[in-house]
DNA sequence: GATGAATGAGCTTTCATTCAT
DNA sequence: AATGAATGAAAGCTCATTCAT
């Protein structure tokens, strides 16, 4: 019924009961992709990780319980991972870049777990604050370095987010290539007035976009060497 | 149970089917706009529209039916009045923030009917279609005005229709007050790299915004004398 | 699955909603009376009924809702023609011996319906309260008639009543013959310190039980002619 | 979860299985008492005794068996403490009047104890037998002594014990106060036709009543010095 | 003996849909 | 066209019970 997810696979070598929260936590990732939240049923994810109806109860309180979790141990991967996969470069803007860039290259590699972004992020308030706050801080860095003049207030966060995701939204529907990323990174970039010539430059410049893990704790990042950054390659358009 | 909704309204001197099928719409749109999509039953419509639940059927095939009803009918009012508002209006860029203005200044008035629009937004395709038709006949303008040098592809409309929404949401939600019409027009002419002072002006400009009629086929217009434009107000800020 | 219960043959000539209403009722009576209130379950009882389950819900709210409505119906018209039939009695203690043999008699002619007062009571005190007001009147009728010397308090009358449900407990499990109610009553009124061959006298006189109809409502009495008292004889032992 | 109860306490200094068991009876008897018997679940015990819901079953084979088992225990304890309690009284009324008040008073002190001796005497017929079968004794001897003339049936020793539980019952909502014992014993024995003065004398004499404990089997009365008599005092009204 | 995850039948309830009236 | 009772599948959830550890 369902390819073993990552969740499964963090799992392997865990005891049995954590090893059916994950199975169960990988089938709700895909029927939330496939169906959305609210048309998810708590014994369609409990088929798809093939185990009885009563098992879900065991492990998570209803439907909202796993969605919070599922998405709440997304968010906080994808955050922690760009975090540090940009930890050295210092420049507002090619953080930003860097981040959108990455974050919807990762998205739209792993469809199911993009697709559940953006369900999750319309009712999952809490991730989509996740996300907002990232940004918010390398854009306000940006501010500092005085790059942007622009006051950078919710408004103006809200609508970047809506961007982004957008994007995502484009590339997961087949509707936009690879440079995805660095379009609306150039777009963003130029609202805020930067001039153009350097945005296009942040946008649209080679970098090694890192391949995410997921779901991966940091702690287990030092127990395995460190994942080989999986060059996607420079894109260039 | 239902003060009577504006397709009740027009189909006044219509016969006894038309009034109902009338009545089941604006139900529809209000328990669209209350519950969303998927928790909306189409009991809970018959019981708004105060009519028997089997009455439902007579007139629709089944909920998606209604739905894409109501999301047509309020796109094709919505586009027509508004793209008649602005008959006069001959620059490209002028008529693409006057439109987003009065439209988000006329969802945030009928707040049912703006979530309705947002709600279906997402999975109505052909009423996001048709409001892109406008948009893009605006922008294309501006292009052909030698104003916007971008190319205008899917990819960049869809941006912009993900920004308008964007705001509209805010608006509704509260987050954002009668300003978020010109703040997120500028910001798009930004983003298309109009220059800033002209992007300011145009986004922030005195217009009279209509009071848009729904729903309102063209045909009756003649019928019935124009409806007076209500001066909602310049919005200066 | 079921004979038709006495709520159907009354509905017999009303409207097809009103016979499956009174069909749940009468499968209410026999599942409650078999299984208990609590163990009762709603697909039961529509199973009983031989309607799908989710009819039930087309005319009761829920399981409470019928079990409130069927100890009503049985509690007043036990009690409204318990009372009719003694109408021109007027001693107290006359009318308190009538009222418990005709209640025990009758219920214990019908011991689904025995059943289900007795299981009732337990939980719903409305019935528990309706069946107490009335031997209360009576009782109070004696001791102003001063054939009654002790104070008639609550505690009183919740001991009389335990007596009497225990009385129609034991007819009903057939501990008990015709005689229980006699039996109770005697020992009722001796409790009170009536003298004994009063209390005797009253409780072992000749009376002639009615045989109560379920459910009747008054004004259907007028309708058809008057029930045949039907003599469930004098009861001598 | 628990203050360890009765059964606990006895315990103590048995092996670890036999320890595991007294949580189960006492946090049984908790859940009984609150939820009833019904709603009571095997795995709400569980909790209680702070035992995995698996362990029940090593113990009980289902909800029933320990059901049985704690009425039991109950009603042999009870009885049998209130039996050595009057082991100097010879007269049968008196006994009578002693134990009725005795087990009314003590089970009003144990709430949880008293809902349950009131719900499993409805359907743990082993119970109600065994506590009919000591007052039947007394009765009996009263009849022997000359002081009751009545037969002592069946369903007289059942009028008299759902006096008695009704008492209780009173008593437990708090519509009766300690009086409750001497009430229901007088009127008891007016029932029986005993003179009005001596049932008086009998029911509302000063007596010494005794702590009760549970669970307290004979023999470890032996290896603990005995419970000292707690006076409950006389109770004058 | 103790554990507690796993089971699956069965519960209450909702709801889109049908159909006789 | 309008009705609204009836349907039955399917939802969320509970729980007695089993079983591998």
């Amino acid at each position: 019924m369902m390819n073993s997810g990552p969740f499964t696979a963090e799992a392997r070598h865990q005891n049995k009961s954590a090893r059916t929260r994950a199975r169960l936590m990988d089938a709700a990732v895909q029927v939330f992709a496939r169906d959305g939240f609210e048309a998810a049923s708590v014994n369609e994810i409990a088929r798809m990780a093939e185990v009885a109806n009563g098992t879900f109860y065991v492990h998570f309180k209803d439907k909202d319980a796993i969605a919070v979790e599922v998405a709440a141990r997304i968010a906080t991967d994808i955050t922690d991972q760009i975090d540090r996969a940009m930890a050295d470069i210092d420049d507002g803007l090619e953080r930003f870049g860097f981040a959108t860039r990455q974050f919807i290259e990762f998205a739209s590699h792993q469809p199911q777990w993009g697709w559940v972004i953006i369900r999750a992020a319309s009712f999952l308030p809490q991730m989509h604050r996740q996300m907002e706050t990232h940004m918010c801080a390398d854009l306000e860095r940006g501010r500092r370095q005085g790059q942007i003049t622009a006051d950078i207030d919710a408004f103006l966060v809200d609508t970047i987010m809506s961007m982004v995701f957008a994007a995502l939204a484009a590339r997961l529907r087949g509707d936009a290539g690879p440079e995805a990323g660095s379009r609306v990174t150039e777009l963003v970039l130029n609202m805020l007035n930067i001039p153009p010539q350097r945005a296009h430059a942040i946008a649209w410049q080679t970098i090694a976009l890192k391949e995410l893990h997921l779901p991966t704790r940091p702690r287990q990042e030092r127990v395995s060497p460190p994942a080989e950054p999986v060059r996607l390659g420079p894109i260039q358009i």
